[in-house]
DNA sequence: TCTGGGGTCCTAGGACCC
DNA sequence: TCTGGGGTCCTAGGACCC
């Protein structure tokens, strides 16, 4: 794609449909816990560190996405705010379920993230009753609250989404397909230019030097100019809010180009063998993702960083990228060369905070072009070794067999202190209730 | 005391080559 | 005085998303 030019088509008459739980980690933990339906409630990401999903109610009381709970300590005594240590085995779940229900009212799904998917809903003119349909399937099948945006593009369909949840007079609806230009237009006029999908802050605050502050102005604009001033996403985010798709809908999930694991600490590491342990750790999961996946890895990036927030700490962050010699996903080879990589950048005398590994140059483990120089009989008994500890962990579960190195206290573990049970994918945790 | 994790894509700029 | 130019590849960092 030399000069990285755009294929767009006009998106007229075509009904793209974008589908988003509200407040979704907030809503999965209610549809289980009666008692926090008229709470404000919010979602801590892990560690406990920081608000990641809001009710309503937290919403009014001014808690900003990403504010740190500690912060809100105050504010949650004085208002009985519950924070809830987040629990993504039930999101995921829950939000497995969802999609599956979407996809019956579509072949055409793309899964966009864990609460949202988009579905092409073809020339349907009826297209808001089907936006309603599934809002109300969602609802009776899992209790979860769903807004429904459609446009003839991505970028739209997003927009309208943003509209359903925030006017209630669209009943949770907003079809722009359907509106008049000169409503459509009144509308866009009204809505801030950085509620746009792809129009992040720093792009929102340089349109706004602009003059350019609605969706209404940035759709009027040129949007080749809009490439020379911005970049080319900047341009296709133009075309799409003129009617005219660039952004195709992705129905098989492109394969991973990279793996992450990584988290920050329950409490700062010193040593090398604890940052080690954690290092494997990541690993281990990372591995496992990968395998599940059927990739292999042909690099490895390890990472370690103290804590930015602490200023006045000495500061330290040091990442190194491992070739593997003929890519695999054979955990102990893995962890071999993460090892080697942490002790190449592990500096002693500072209060590590956050370590993780990243899998790259990923590719299909069947696919990929064997290796002259590769032993064979090596390969056949660590395959074989993998094999084994995949199926005991697929049945005792991932945690029952680690690696030496990863050790048994692992004082940096995170701290969640507020986890709900995992009602729907650990028969010791299903609510009682259910388990007739 | 306490501030997330996991992704993608694009661009600029350096290295290198002829 | 005056010091090529154009192409490719790679990487780091920025920006954005949820």
């Amino acid at each position: 794609m030399g000069g990285g030019e755009m294929v767009c088509t006009s998106g007229a008459n075509r009904n793209i449909a974008l589908i988003d739980g509200n407040n979704f980690y907030v809503s999965c933990e209610r549809v289980f816990n009666p008692l926090l339906w008229d709470r404000p409630v919010v979602v801590l990401s892990n560690n406990d560190g920081c608000a990641v999903a809001r009710s309503n109610e937290s919403k009014a009381l001014g808690i900003k996405m990403g504010e740190p709970w500690f912060r809100l300590q105050d504010l949650a005594q004085r208002h009985g705010i519950v924070g809830l240590s987040s629990n993504y085995a039930l999101y995921a779940d829950m939000s497995q379920r969802m999609m599956r229900l979407l996809g019956n009212f579509s072949p055409f799904q793309e899964v966009y993230s864990i609460d949202e998917c988009f579905l092409d809903l073809g020339v349907e003119p009826d297209a808001t009753d089907v936006g309603q349909m599934m809002r109300r399937e969602i609802a009776d099948s899992l209790g979860l609250p769903v807004g429904v945006g459609i446009g003839p593009t991505k970028t739209l369909a997003k927009l309208a989404n943003h509209v359903a949840k925030k006017r209630p007079e669209y009943s949770g609806v907003c079809n722009f397909n359907t509106m008049a230009t000169d409503d459509l237009e009144r509308l866009l006029a009204e809505i801030e230019v950085g509620e746009v999908w792809g129009v992040g802050p720093r792009g929102a605050e340089k349109l706004r030097a602009m003059g350019i502050t609605s969706v209404l102005l940035l759709r009027r604009s040129d949007s080749s100019q809009m490439r020379k001033r911005f970049s080319m996403v900047m341009e296709r985010t133009v075309q799409e809010l003129k009617g005219v798709s660039c952004l195709s809908l992705e129905i098989v999930a492109p394969p991973r180009q990279q793996i992450q694991s990584s988290r920050s600490f329950g409490q700062a590491v010193y040593a090398q063998d604890e940052l080690g342990e954690a290092v494997l750790t990541f690993l281990r999961r990372g591995v496992r993702r990968m395998r599940g996946q059927g990739l292999v890895a042909g690099a490895i990036h390890v990472f370690i960083q103290t804590n930015p927030f602490r200023e006045r700490d000495p500061q330290y962050r040091q990442g190194i990228t491992m070739p593997v010699p003929s890519p695999t996903s054979d955990e102990l080879r893995l962890a071999r060369i993460a090892v080697r990589g942490l002790s190449m950048i592990y500096k002693p005398g500072y209060a590590y905070h956050k370590a993780g590994v990243l899998l790259m140059e990923l590719e299909n483990s069947a696919s990929r072009q064997g290796d002259l120089f590769a032993d064979r009989q090596a390969d056949g008994k660590s395959a074989a070794l993998m094999d084994t500890l995949d199926a005991m962990r697929k049945r005792f579960g991932a945690e029952i067999i680690r690696m030496a190195g990863e050790g048994v206290r692992q004082r940096w573990a995170v701290r969640a202190a507020n986890r709900t049970p995992r009602y729907t994918t650990r028969w010791a945790e299903i609510p009682t209730a259910f388990a007739c």
